[in-house]
DNA sequence: CATGAATGAGAGTTCATTCAT
DNA sequence: TATGAATGAACTCTCATTCAT
């Protein structure tokens, strides 16, 4: 009864992707409490029964959209690093190229980590995709510093701080719109990394 | 009809608070969404009707409960570093002081803060509040550091950052509960916080 | 939360019983699935939200108005038998009396008797309550018999067998009200039962 | 649009007829409003949109399938009587025979008639063709029994008894599964039944 | 001022039926 | 003919808010 189908013509697979772009783009919008399932629907542009054919209820829509979004939000991320991290010279030039791809993806979809970050007291299953993608992308930026420089105490405990400081930083840039200049907390935020990555403090 | 008093006696001053201390504690305990009216009445030994001569609506109950909560939290911390920051010696201890008595705020009233962060996304007012009382803060810190060292630049996006680090730190502390060293973590922030303000970073 | 509420003031209950009696009328005149909550509310002359105040689900309030229907149609033939069996003279006056109490009840709620066969189908705790009254009846019957002659052989069966023919005459003359002649089938009835009873079947 | 097209294709015939019965099976075994096309043409291996080229809506599955179950469960019983009564000497082995039959009929199938009982009430079509039948049985029982007797007396009325005791006690065996001798609610239907056709009353 | 029973709009979900393929 | 994805009205139940007492 009410079986959660797994698509797989071309176009089902369309149609459930529509749903949960088109569902999580309206949920993050507005708020997942104030979207009801009809709203989903016509935004989506189908009908509110066809919702549960492919998936279990309204939280699943937005649980399949937040991974998506963390995928997108993540990955994009670690590739671009991952493809200039090593032409570059100096350590700042480094961390500089990771917060400015961190703040662009972040920028794009403020609404979308806001309401995630919501979620997370509403659902387990949505405070673990969040976790899980948040330590994929500490660890990720362990493995790539740890290559930089020999020998650096805390690494596990660093990179967490760093990943932080640079959320903030994102939350600031996409939310606040507020009385700081954000190119100097931005380097700020770089000579604080540097530092603690074994560069020196610049005063 | 349906407007909503401002009650001058004694004992609907009492009554009032008494909505939003319980209404508020409650709220957050169980999720702003997961509590109604008639729990909130009953746990604030209310009736559900006298609800609305105190307050709009329901969601007024926890706009009211989150300032009051905001200035408890902020407040105290304000007091006590206040007290104890001229008694330190050195800019370390001081920064230790702040973040530990950060943490033992967080902690004690983590729902609290979960579940403010969620209403942020309802409600503009909300997000006002907090970022108000967060603006608040910095200020405070702000005036409180620039007392030490004679001149730091960019002051005001520093202490954006240390409040922002210690934010969440608090954070990782109270809910996370996971793979890292908090102690070498609170350590680490000393060091940058230290580090930003002029002193040098400790490798 | 949404818990079932036991009303004790007056009105309260007094609405709770209209609830009963008017849904319990509608589900049985219309058919429990051909009725919605709404239709009962109306019905019953109140909001649909009051009923989930007093009943658990919509099948609750059809399982009170089961209780008390089966009550009302066995409890009234039990006092009738009880008062008048023993001012009747001959066994056959006896048999009749009570198929004419029980035809009369029947009649009076045809639909109640129909829609509660259909629920047994759909609610172990429907059929039980039906089960339980059919079993009370039923030894009452025997109790009442056993009075009359000494020795009946084989007494349960024959109580079962006789509550079926009597029951079975009913239904017949509430629905069918075909091409019998109902006159000649009860006295038939009465004859079996007489015989039964150890009186000589009249031919 | 929408019509209900009569099948000539042999394999059309066939598919129509598996619906039937595959469909009446499933609905008397988890009950009409527990069970829903799609459950329906998976289990009578057709896709759901060719119900509706063979039926006007779901309830003419089932009324379709009661028409064929009730003549499978009562012409059989008429053959087998046909073909037995007459080699029976006695009139009370006659009755045996009967009533043996009829509960092989039943408890072979008590879920269907359970169901059809329960479905009399949502639609007339139905109760009509149930009531049809039992008139047909009944008709033949008539028949069957007056060859036997030069006179009996209100032998329709009789026939009537007849049918409703045996059909009671089909029940009693099927459902309650109670505390019953069902030997001896037999047999004492058998001298019950055999003394209102001129037999004499064994005490 | 205080009560809590009453309201009814709106929520998520199901399913008989239709229709593009 | 046959498919099964799509439809959307209708369902049961909840709860912020009101109002008679």
């Amino acid at each position: 009864m009410g079986e959660v189908r797994k698509p797989v013509k071309k176009s089902s697979i369309a149609k459930r992707n529509k749903i949960i772009e088109k569902g999580f783009e309206l949920m993050c919008e507005k708020g997942y409490h104030n979207v009801n399932t009809i709203d989903i629907a016509k935004y989506s542009g189908v009908s509110t029964g066809i919702i549960y054919q492919y998936f279990k209820d309204k939280k699943d829509i937005f649980i399949e959209g937040a991974k998506l979004y963390l995928d997108k939000i993540m990955f994009p991320t670690k590739c671009l690093l991952g493809k200039n991290l090593i032409s570059k010279k100096t350590l700042e030039e480094k961390i500089t190229l990771i917060i400015d791809d961190s703040v662009k993806m972040h920028t794009l979809s403020q609404n979308a980590h806001k309401e995630l970050m919501m979620m997370c007291t509403l659902d387990k299953s949505i405070s673990n995709i969040f976790k899980e993608k948040e330590n994929e992308f500490i660890e990720f930026i362990m493995k790539s510093l740890s290559k930089e420089n020999i020998e650096i105490s805390n690494l596990k405990e660093k990179a967490h701080i760093i990943f932080n400081l640079i959320d903030s930083l994102c939350h600031e840039i996409s939310y606040h719109k507020g009385n700081y200049n954000y190119d100097i907390m931005k380097k700020e935020i770089v000579k604080v990394i540097v530092s603690m990555l074994g560069g020196c403090y610049e005063k």
